[in-house]
DNA sequence: GGATATTGTGCAATCGTTTGTATTTTTGCG
DNA sequence: CGCAAAAATACAAACGATTGCACAATATCC
């Protein structure tokens, strides 16, 4: 391996002074930065990541926590995400906390073990608050929440609008016709979800409709969970149903075909987050398109600019867009 | 930051001794690694792995490179590999080649730059060979390469039974009574995508059947190259087709609906690695199941295994299994 | 032209852990 | 009890890059 000091002796200066010319300081001659720089490139060297990172205090790394990284929506985060970092020369170490608080809290440990630079982190649904986050994280290091945040924490947050999603979700629905609309609304220990179930509400309201507790279904994000949800909610009467969630959607659709309902004819379901199955199934489900790459960009960008301590990035906002398919689009009525 | 000196000194004793009872050394006491462990946990001590990598010269850390990561395989990958190495104490560095060369050597550098242990790979499909993964690699990594290998690379590699999968699934077609079944067939650059194009020779041969070349389509491996590929497959008078992929699978469906052909009565469909969505279209699509996430878990143990310096890994085989839906099961024939 | 800025380099310490070798302590045994 | 062997610990030197400070070289000004 070449070091900088093999540099420094083949020029016949000093390690500092390579060092500070691969840096790009100011404080090096231009000619000098050239020389160093083509001796580098002829010599093949490379930064040993590892004395850079204990000379400085951080790695040249942030990490990022997900709940699970085969979800298609944070499976794109992360790529957005990366492609930003990628610019910057950071490394991205990837963790998943499986939704539970105690898988959080040892990624945040090995994270701060690496001394990375920043945290990307989408907390887990089973942590109610954000205590054991500003527990395990040091104070140099950055954190940008997305998706699901605590606003108890301050920092970037970049976050789907999800009050105007599910709002406009819910508008498509009356406006197509539906005249008993529920929700499969989630936790509410998750601002994200509480957001949406506001948006639903607002937008009924803000269409002279009733808002029925009775039709709001609360827990599981799940596939079966939707399953049950959309049992009941036809059970009540409802002829249509958004859903903050297309796995619950899928699920509500399974029992509306079940029931003998022809969908969108007899009953209209609208989900959330444009999985990759929804523009697959039959019949293709319509679905409130979060913006995942984008989302990842966002946060990676928002860690890159509080790299300058002046910089501060409060809350990004990313657009939900309605996805109309046939799940939701009476074409005659 | 708590360091092994602060624990040694709150103890009376070196740093030296504090490092290897926490490395678990038999040179010291039980006694004394008790308390040592005792101070460690009661001080909130963390190791930094920046001075342990660069002093060992490894980090605790393997870079997992992958053509895309939010493919459901790729990421189940991801998955599994980490459920291993988490107990081992290794952290994983995700890499995205978007199937470029260039970008696997970059990623094949910035791994090298932090001193990983260990690479864990599946190769681009633009790489047709080695070369470029043995350059940039240096001597003491351990290599695993999983799925998409190159045999010319030595070293553990965990691959599917490829030949036995596109057997079975070109089998099932025969037994179900197709008549004339094409084959997507990939890029025969890639060895996984040439052992299926074999197996699948070999099941039409040991059934009897002719093997035409014309209905054989390599090349692209997305949806719309299977929807080229199934409507000439169409024209040709094919009345199956066996692809080596789902998103392939899928475009040959959308062609053989627009045709109005019924799916599976008319014209029966096989696709390779059960993706998400396969369960979900309608008709659902059969696909031979490879399992990912057990093969993440092959590959890491692969690596955990390696770093025994005797114990060397071969090949490891994870089987497919063929998983009979719709699209190519005739219930009344 | 000489004193003072300005710019470019060198020196040397440091980050925290690991590990080969030296030294001390303990143990076992005649 | 004394001595050798074994066990436990200490010492000190790395690993490679960074950076505050000192110093040298050059430019600038009156």
């Amino acid at each position: 391996m070449v070091t900088i000091s093999d540099i420094a002796k083949s020029l016949g200066i000093t390690p500092s002074t390579v060092s500070r010319a691969l840096s790009g300081s100011p404080r090096v001659k231009e000619s000098t930065r050239k020389a160093v720089e083509k001796a580098a490139e002829r010599m093949g060297y490379e930064r040993d990541e590892a004395a850079s990172s204990l000379r400085r205090g951080r790695a040249k790394v942030v990490g990022i926590i997900v709940p699970r990284i085969n979800r298609e929506f944070f499976s794109n985060v992360i790529g957005g995400a990366e492609s930003v970092l990628d610019n910057y020369g950071y490394s991205a170490i990837i963790c998943q906390s499986h939704e539970n608080t105690s898988d959080e809290i040892k990624a945040l440990k090995t994270l701060r073990s690496n001394r990375v630079a920043g945290v990307l982190i989408s907390h887990a649904i089973e942590s109610t608050n954000g205590a054991h986050i500003l527990e395990n994280i040091d104070q140099g290091t950055i954190l940008v929440q997305f998706d699901r945040v605590f606003s108890s924490i301050p920092g970037p947050k970049i976050i789907s609008d999800n009050f105007r999603g599910a709002y406009e979700g819910t508008r498509h629905l009356i406006e197509q016709g539906y005249k008993k609309i529920g929700i499969i609304a989630g936790y509410m220990s998750s601002e994200a979800y509480a957001a949406r179930l506001a948006g639903y509400k607002q937008a009924l309201s803000d269409m002279g409709m009733e808002i029925d507790d009775e039709i709001i279904f609360y827990g599981s994000i799940v596939q079966k969970g939707g399953y049950e949800a959309g049992n009941i909610a036809i059970d009540k009467g409802c002829d249509a149903i958004f859903s903050t969630g297309d796995y619950t959607a899928l699920g509500a659709l399974q029992a509306a075909k079940e029931r003998g309902l022809r969908v969108p004819e007899d009953f209209g379901i609208v989900g959330t987050a444009d999985e990759r199955f929804s523009a697959l199934i039959t019949p293709s489900l319509s679905s409130m398109a979060q913006h995942p790459y984008e989302m990842g960009r966002r946060a990676a960008q928002a860690f890159i600019t509080s790299l300058k301590p002046e910089a501060k990035v409060g809350e990004v906002v990313v657009p939900m867009d309605l996805i109309a398919r046939q799940s939701s689009t009476r074409t005659t009525i």
